[in-house]
DNA sequence: CCTAATGTTTGTGC
DNA sequence: AGCACAAACATTAG
């Protein structure tokens, strides 16, 4: 599930209820604890405060308040993530892995398959050793910043747009549902995507991440492509052909073969 | 039992 | 160097 458009989501989540002082830190499950023990981890935030959290990515960093603290705690939702808040006398959910609990109720960091993990930051190298190899976030890359990029390199543009190190915060969803809108060939060499091909991926691009953010999701709404991806058989929104799945990037990938042709030189086994 | 899952990292080979 | 691909990570659902 996370990708911007749901760490987007959660950052609402917190920046709506994180406030007042972390009474304490539960941690159920040591193994999504990264960089720290679970008892620093505690002794580092107990007593203390949130500032507003930001996302990068599909990152959600979570300052403690107080200039010149440099402490953040780095929250990563890989596939099965979220965070939710929740009374202290709801019931906890069994992956439910670390608890932050306030005066007014818990913000819980909730992951089943413990893929990435909570990361605690003590100053900026920290920071930076964990995030520092992201490139440009989605939301803020230029049209011209992204031809660039195209131009630059002969990858599948779909696997290009997922590359972290590139861009960051776009996901399986998110790539496929900007390439079925701009009409591109999830496996097209991303060099010989140019001039208007460029600005129209831009374009719906910017769409689709405001909206999704917007959403907190990406939305499984009938007229986006995300909202077929699991029917059988499934059908584009746009023109009613069958939907062509496969792996793309090493990813499950969905497109339309009408709307987004084969491009030129690919020629399936 | 087997497979796949919205993410990231690492190793292999062209 | 740059790219594609497979596997591994941990866990559950179908």
């Amino acid at each position: 599930m996370p990708e911007l458009a749901d760490v987007e989501g959660f950052r609402r989540v917190f920046n709506d209820n994180a406030r007042g002082f972390v009474r304490a830190v539960h941690v159920n499950d040591v193994q999504v604890v990264r960089r720290t023990t679970a008892r620093a981890l505690s002794d580092t935030l107990r007593g203390r405060r949130f500032g507003a959290a930001r996302r990068h990515g599909k990152w959600l960093i979570a300052p403690l308040a107080g200039r010149r603290s440099g402490t953040a705690v780095l929250l990563h939702f890989g596939m099965t993530g979220e965070l939710v808040w929740a009374d202290q006398d709801e019931e906890q959910h069994r992956h439910d892995r670390v608890v932050f609990e306030f005066d007014h109720g818990q913000l819980r960091y909730r992951d089943m398959r413990k893929l990435e993990g909570l990361h605690l930051a003590r100053d900026e190298a920290e920071c930076d050793a964990v995030l520092g190899g992201l490139g440009t976030d989605a939301t803020e890359l230029t049209r011209d910043e992204l031809c660039e990029l195209l131009a630059g390199h002969d990858r599948q543009v779909k696997a290009l747009l997922m590359d972290q190190s590139e861009i960051a915060g776009l996901g399986n969803l998110l790539a496929d549902e900007i390439l079925w809108r701009a009409r591109i060939h999830p496996r097209t060499t991303s060099s010989a995507i140019g001039g208007k091909d460029c600005a129209r991926l831009h374009a719906r691009m910017r769409t689709v991440l405001r909206q999704s953010a917007q959403a907190g999701r990406v939305p499984p709404h009938q007229s986006w492509l995300t909202g077929h991806r699991d029917d059988s058989p499934g059908h584009c929104p746009r023109c009613g052909t069958s939907l062509s799945h496969g792996k793309v990037g090493g990813r499950s990938g969905v497109w339309c073969p009408e709307c987004q042709p084969e491009p030129n030189g690919w020629e399936p086994h």
